[in-house]
DNA sequence: CGGCGATTTGATAATGGTCAAGTGCCGTGG
DNA sequence: CCACGGCACTTGACCATTATCAAATCGCCG
């Protein structure tokens, strides 16, 4: 428990994004007790089967949660940017049924559960916003089922591409149609259920339409209306309208 | 809001099968004010896009939740037994992003969300278990999709009779290695990402090789461990240990 | 008996996987 | 400054799982 406030920055304007707060609970936030700590590229933050007795805030960089078969292949489950609270769940779900890595180095925050516990006894309408939070996690996964079992490689590769940019837009992370994208085509394959030497030449073909830009960890949306049409992309599943005043 | 009670003897033995209930809660829940209806087989019970002010238990039957691709395709995300409110998420999510039916001829109860909402603040600890009903639902996603992303035919149908077995069974509808499971063959295919046909070949694999017998609605395991080897099964996922004393 | 939905079967096609090798990029160290 | 090493990306050839299409059978209910 080693700072103060200033940290919690990414939090507050990811909950911000779907939600009014009002002052004082912006404050309690602000002030919200967390350790901090710098994870490297691809380190393990919870396992599969830990029971872990507090939960990660991302502050800076990217992580994904995973999965992985008997024969050791990853199935990538999300994604995370900025301001989200990826293993939240364990607050009532004691046991990690999956894992949470870094994407990229980063930044991370951890409130000890108790510490969340009182938060949300305290201030109910913080609590109702982060249990909306795990059912729009539960969303995502929804709409990447429909992907995962119903589309071909390319409209998934396209709907992708479409919710990470509208995402990092929602907290501000967007400038104009490019947001940071540090993901590898090894990544993405596992993600989308495909291999890699598919998800390259779908890029390439994204790429040869005009579509997007996609190097160096940046994406450059470039036709968003074919994009969208290709990937059959509907943002309502994000729930990203700000809903209900303080 | 046309009963008194009776009615609630499957949620109270859904939310009893990971969770112990004190008497007063207990109570509460009996007398949970609803309104019946009795379903059709593949009738919607909400759509998506809706907007619900109210939410669903499902006293006895099987629904299942399902989305749509843009030309059309079917992807059933979720099958659901008698004691569990597959809507749950429109209490905080309010626009529907996929829509919920009847598998079979099924009675429901219909909660208003103003009800529900009552019930939480007056009752943290059922709030608490609600919040970690609709986080196992997400544990369950997270490991359909899992199948999706990465399991040939066999093992994705494998996995999906075991965790049925299992989920029945925890809520007292299996007897023996046996259990209900009304479940057509395009169902089947529209959960896993098959086709119909590669399921009607998959099950006949799995019947000859002396694992399952599935017909007529009624599934029996007849080899578990083959079965829950070949399906990579671990039902860790479902969190089913009751694990907090009233 | 008729009819309809569910299941089964056969033949053929396609999407995407696997394997293997090569290219490009970038940071490190001599 | 340049060679080296590693990792991500790219390419080509071949293969496999699964989709598609079409038709036949089964089972149950009226």
């Amino acid at each position: 428990v080693n700072n103060l406030n200033e940290h919690t920055g990414a939090l507050i304007r990811k909950l911000e994004s779907t939600f009014v707060l009002s002052d004082s609970e912006r404050a309690v936030l602000t002030r919200l007790p967390m350790s901090l700590a710098q994870l490297r590229r691809d380190q393990d933050i919870v396992r599969d089967g830990d029971r872990p007795t507090r939960s990660c805030v991302l502050l800076e960089g990217f992580a994904f949660r995973y999965k992985t078969t008997a024969k050791g292949e990853r199935q990538i489950l999300s994604f995370h940017i900025p301001g989200e609270i990826p293993d939240l769940q364990s607050l009532h779900i004691h046991k990690m049924d999956h894992s949470l890595a870094a994407l990229t180095p980063c930044k991370v925050g951890f409130v000890e559960h108790e510490e969340i516990q009182r938060l949300v006894e305290s201030f109910p309408r913080i609590g109702a916003a982060l249990w909306r939070e795990t059912l729009i996690d539960a969303a995502i996964f929804r709409q990447w089922m429909l992907g995962l079992g119903r589309k071909d490689a390319a409209p998934r590769v396209a709907h992708l591409l479409c919710e990470m940019f509208d995402r990092m837009n929602a907290v501000g992370l967007a400038k104009g149609d490019s947001c940071p994208l540090p993901i590898t085509q090894a990544e993405l394959a596992d993600a989308l259920g495909l291999s890699g030497v598919h998800i390259n030449r779908t890029l390439q073909e994204l790429r040869r339409q005009g579509l997007i830009a996609l190097s160096k960890g940046s994406l450059t949306i470039k036709d968003q209306t074919a994009l969208r049409t290709l990937g059959d992309y509907d943002p309502a599943y994000l729930h990203q309208e700000p809903w209900k005043a303080a």
